[in-house]
DNA sequence: ACTCGAAGCTTATCACCGATAAACATGAAC
DNA sequence: GTTCATGTTTATCGGTGATAAGCTTCGAGT
């Protein structure tokens, strides 16, 4: 290494997510990154190969920083395990300006065959087959990742708001009302507690 | 109207569409899209004031055309309503190439005042709050755009095919392979059903 | 019927983006 | 001390969304 290498990967994807959270995903640009880390923009060719593969990383790191909680523990039921689980996957991108479109955005992550065996195997012991268990993993995954994309996106005004105050949209504001303040937590639990509850009455 | 106007919003909107379907959301320019209308790429602003505007009507010409089954039928239960509604949003979707990601990108849509409060009243009728009925609407619509966002993001290799063939990958491989016989379609609708029926049984 | 104004297109151009090429510097290996 | 690969730089390219200014054509007003 003929070089004190002022850049290391992990620098490089640091500064990307904090470019992230100051612009946002579309105003995410190389040239900010490069100069958040005072360096010319070409430099970063040298430890990614194009943008992409940078954001690939950023968003490996996101889920691998945050979402902690991808092991089922002793005596778990799976219901309990997929809830924990799937709050843990929202909190993860939650945690990041446009966390879910950066997921959604590059390509699809392949978690390592042993914990993916390791969960096959703690449903089998619940008696839930393997094609059970990863469609019931997969379901429950696409659930969040609609949930947060929506949570993220929409600058939380639950129901657009018309121009005039007909009475039609007077109950609509009443009813929209009702369901802020429940808040987004409680909004995401219903559907995520429905799911996993439907999933084990199959 | 002092010209021949040889260009319509919907004409522009349906050469949006067509360019998409020829070269997905990412090399989808305003240049393309002029092209195919044999016009120069400003003239698209004497229409819509911004490319996110005409993105916004181009989802809604995908969502208004082909998301057809959007009011509840008599006699239906709402969880069959919410079935059917859900399918033919996917479908919807689907038909588009990267379509969810369209719909994505662009803000939330406000369905109109009179169809939400029609769904509630129809809820209603069969004994759900207004409260349950939007939040286990919002929950399926977002399973949905989870669902497709994934379908058409991923290039339909499950589980990633791994360099050497461990004796573990070789169960995952098998696995996978169980999944992929059942389709999307069933992969979608295991979830789907599990969440209404969670729904139903809260 | 002639003008006039504006709609709707054009050409020209801007700043910015991701990406590549080539030149330059630095430090380790011998 | 020379060599050379690594990592940076400057310069540049094609393409993007967007704006400005000019030209053409029609409809409206008198």
């Amino acid at each position: 290494m003929p070089h004190p290498r002022q850049l290391e990967r992990s620098a490089i994807v640091a500064a990307t997510l904090a470019v992230l959270d100051e612009r946002g995903l579309d105003a995410l640009s190389l040239h900010a990154i490069a100069k958040h880390l005072g360096v010319r923009q070409p430099a970063l060719y040298h430890h990614f190969p194009s943008k992409a593969a940078l954001l690939d990383a950023a968003a490996a790191e996101v889920l691998d920083r945050r979402h902690t909680e991808r092991l089922p523990r002793d005596g778990e039921t799976w219901g309990a395990f997929l809830a924990r689980n799937a709050r843990s996957l929202r909190a993860a991108l939650l945690a990041v300006r446009d966390g879910a479109r950066l997921i959604a955005a590059t390509g699809p992550r392949a978690p390592d065959p042993a914990s993916t065996l390791a969960r096959i195997d703690f449903f089998a012991a619940q008696g839930v087959s393997a094609a059970d268990a990863v469609l019931a993993s997969i379901a429950v995954s696409r659930y969040v990742i609609g949930c947060v994309l929506e949570e993220q996106s929409a600058p939380a005004a639950a129901i657009a708001a018309p121009a005039e105050p007909a009475p039609e949209t007077e109950r609509l504001r009443s009813i929209a009302a009702d369901l802020a303040v429940l808040g987004p937590d409680r909004e995401f639990d219903t559907g995520l507690e429905a799911l996993i509850r439907g999933l084990a009455s199959a």
